[in-house]
DNA sequence: AGAGATGTAAAACGTTCGTTTTACATTGCA
DNA sequence: TGCAATGTAAAACGAACGTTTTACATCTCT
């Protein structure tokens, strides 16, 4: 594991547990397990750190949601929160938590968000066997709500945005 | 308008817009227009201060949804998106900006989160006639989803919300 | 008239922030 | 053999953090 690699991902951690803004530089170089100077070579700075995590995190993520129907996005999202926790959307967070006025974030968060929009339209389209911008938005709206909702409501928030998106999906179709 | 409303008043707008780790005291004490001693004799602390907001906030918001039927509801939701914006819920945002560890600010989630629920399943029962416990987590979802999905889709996603909500309201009245 | 509450302005508290620097050790390749 | 590259340990940078303090001005009520 070379240093860049424990580097980011000690970094999506303690982000991701304790917030952007609240975890300082020198609780990240602890728990990376090397030097604040060798930390500053492959980070460059706090926030292009968050950037690269955040890309990273995009890759992991849209990896799992590779599949052919909405069914099987839901079942990929009760798989993602028993893995990963339930703590809200890592993107949506660190924006906010910036104002959206760190570039580098920004322009990470809002990359994966509109990358996010699009394979939800492509999954819909491989179900349904035709687009449906109207549906795309809907089924949008309950997985965001589904990983938001899970921070208090637990897993059962997860699986009710799963049922409710099949009856959505079985209305759509006739 | 006292002094501690318009401290609140202020708190409440650079905590929702710039984040609460990233808003300073002295940013506060300009945009409330007060001197940090006077600030602090109102506040008692930083975390207090979000406490008060949090809970000024849910006043605000339980008011607008006291409503009978759940498109009423998503009603209340676009008027509250026009007039306040789309910035994600400020419950969850400060929660996880502090990791959870703040307990003024963790009680004052929680407390709300409940509060929020209940009004859910009390809408949902005056408006199908009886309780229906899957519907309202259903329901809670599509919220939570809008108010997030709004942060990057716009107002578009809370109408979504709403005509799928429609949708589930009506399965499960026959 | 005088006391108590409420306010301001501004300096100071010690701590922590993100980041850079100094000085030195180890490794892999020409 | 020797020189880049890559790492560590630790001190230092100035700025900003949340909070308290000192010193003084206004009010309000008896």
């Amino acid at each position: 594991m070379d240093t860049t690699t424990k580097l980011t991902a000690a970094a999506e951690q303690l982000f991701d547990r304790h917030g952007y803004m609240a975890t300082g530089m020198d609780r990240l170089t602890e728990a990376a397990g090397m030097s604040s100077r060798t930390l500053y070579k492959h980070a460059g700075s706090k926030a292009q750190l968050m950037a690269r995590v955040l890309t990273e995190r995009d890759r992991r993520f849209m990896a799992r949601i590779e599949v052919q129907s909405v069914d099987a996005l839901f079942a990929a999202l009760e798989d993602w929160v028993r893995v990963e926790g339930t703590r809200g959307c890592l993107f949506l967070r660190s924006n906010a938590e910036t104002g959206g006025d760190t570039p580098e974030i920004a322009e990470a968060v809002a990359t994966h968000k509109a990358a996010f929009h699009r394979r939800l339209g492509d999954v819909i389209a491989a179900d349904l066997g035709h687009a449906d911008p109207a549906l795309t938005e809907q089924v949008l709206v309950l997985f965001e709500g589904a990983t938001h909702a899970a921070v208090y409501r637990g897993a059962e928030a997860v699986s009710a945005a799963r049922t409710a998106a099949a009856i959505l999906v079985e209305r759509a179709r006739s």
